[in-house]
DNA sequence: CTGTATCCTCTAGGATACTG
DNA sequence: CAGTATCCTAGAGGATACAG
């Protein structure tokens, strides 16, 4: 059993290009989109209004990084005037499991750790 | 069985104090300094060597965070001069798996995420 | 050794106006 | 309808110096 390795075991390693995906997929508005795009495919003036406190700009932006790491899909419908649609990917379908255990864990939790927090607040008095 | 509800169901919901604490937790240095603590307690200059690219000013901040969340605990050796030891908490522990679930995804899919981003950039020219 | 205290930069993201 | 284009600001986080 060789000893070489400073941490017993590195599950949770994490590199810089983990880190770089980690950030563009559990943005601030990233889930709120996936979360409306799993139930079905959606416009982008139906995602708008899904998810109220997102601005033009964001949502746009927000649907190009997905669609470039091939979480979702985009199409265009050529009507007048055109329609975009965009979809969930394969892809994007499956980090649905580890963030639907991530949120349980945050839903879970937030109680103890509100307890905490007041635990913390309280001693800095 | 209602049907007032308009997404089907909603374990992706994420309200506002939710998104908070995703991102207390999965900031930039904290699951870092998790993958550290779940292995061993360590003191402050321990984390910084084992986290070679952390300032110490985000260390701190890092470690004030969890620490007021409930996630690490803190404790002061009264020695000359003073010596700081960190650990991992019940609750912190309970973090680590969906966190490992998260990170597995992550790894096993970031060939495929950097496939997409080829095709994308390609298309763009 | 374990932190504060400043200063400074950089980028995410809001507000708003305009376009094919 | 589905975006671009600008402008602007708040906050995260680095670098550096100092302190108990």
């Amino acid at each position: 059993m060789p000893e070489t390795s400073p941490r017993a075991h590195d599950a949770l390693e994490i590199t810089a290009p983990h880190r770089e995906l980690l950030d563009q997929v559990l943005d601030k508005w990233s889930l709120e989109v996936l979360a409306v795009l799993c139930e079905s495919p959606s416009r982008f003036n139906g995602l708008r209004r899904a998810i109220p406190a997102v601005t033009q700009k964001s949502l746009t932006a927000t649907l190009r990084r997905l669609e470039r790491n091939g979480i979702v899909e985009r199409e265009v419908v050529a009507t007048r005037p055109v329609a975009v649609e965009y979809r969930i990917t394969p892809l994007g379908k499956t980090m649905r499991e580890p963030v639907d255990v991530l949120l349980a864990w945050i839903r879970d939790h937030t109680p103890e750790v509100e307890r905490a927090r007041d635990r913390f607040d309280a001693a800095g008095t």
